[in-house]
DNA sequence: TCTTTATGGTGAG
DNA sequence: TCACCCTAAAGAT
């Protein structure tokens, strides 16, 4: 279940375990057995993600891009460890199994098509050849609430449902608001919010907003039903002024705010 | 044991 | 707009 942070953090890891020597790739599951045989043997050169999107470039193959979707894994296991499960992809190196199941995209593909992937998606935050400006031009063209806009890939690269609900609050926005209605300070703040918190949810690996102040611990050691303002926490006191948190749906999903802090 | 839900997205109509 | 895909954990019974 992954936004942006996920992922980066699943290419920095891979990039770690499987380089520098030659993995074993096999399809446990059977749907991608040739392709699997046409990794096999091969040198991971780099894991790179954008927005939701991973990339793996192997030595000599096709592009292996991945996205996991809803429900999607990827997982970290010992090298011998048992194979439980559908397993649409494993690798293996010499210090690690990856385990991938319930992908929703898992295939080898061209630069050509790469592109066609990229060209579709807006800046990504954690990237560093994201573009801010980008991210300010296409929101004020949405006419879409703030809490949809924020959902829309080509917009911003990255963020899920739990960041589009956590950011409307931090930024005391009420997510209904048009986007094209902000001001380029509260677009910029926005960017600038989501930058550093995927970059702690990288670091952290799983999300967490909450000002660790707030709890009197660190943002390492928040506990998990800490660690955010309204994600789902309707029916719950704000951690800010108590007043309840409510739910919507926007956007075909569901958003939490607090009507108070958020108008 | 069954049913529902989930940090997502596509393609048909 | 809706149906649908894929898997596993959580919740209901």
């Amino acid at each position: 279940m992954p936004e942006g942070h996920t992922i980066h953090r699943l290419a920095k890891d891979l990039n770690k375990t499987i380089r520098p020597t030659p993995v074993i790739a096999t399809s446990p599951q059977g749907r991608f057995e040739t392709e699997a045989a046409q990794l096999d043997g091969s040198v991971l050169n780099a894991a790179e993600a954008w927005g939701k999107h991973l990339f793996m470039d192997f030595e000599g193959a096709p592009l292996l891009h991945i996205h996991l979707g809803l429900i999607g894994k990827f997982r970290k296991k010992t090298v011998d460890a048992e194979e439980t499960g559908a397993i649409r992809l494993r690798l293996t190196s010499e210090s690690a199994t990856w385990d991938l199941t319930g992908p929703m995209i898992c295939a080898l593909i061209d630069d050509d098509d790469a592109a066609k992937v990229t060209d579709k998606l807006g800046p990504d935050p954690l990237r560093k050849d994201a573009d801010p400006e980008q991210f300010t031009a296409r929101m004020k063209r949405k006419k879409l609430p703030l809490s949809a806009a924020l959902l829309d890939q080509s917009v911003i690269a990255g963020i899920g449902n739990v960041y589009r609900s956590e950011f409307c609050y931090l930024a005391g926005i009420d997510p209904n608001t048009p986007a094209n209605q902000l001001s380029t300070d509260q677009l910029h703040e926005l960017w600038e919010m989501a930058t550093s918190q995927l970059k702690l949810g990288v670091r952290l690996n799983r999300i967490v907003t909450r000002n660790p102040d707030e709890v009197g611990v660190t943002a390492a050691k928040m506990p998990n039903d800490e660690r955010l303002y309204v994600y789902k926490r309707e029916g719950q006191p704000c951690h800010r002024c108590n007043d309840e948190i409510r739910l919507a749906e926007i956007a075909k999903r569901k958003a939490w705010y607090c009507p108070t802090c958020q108008s």
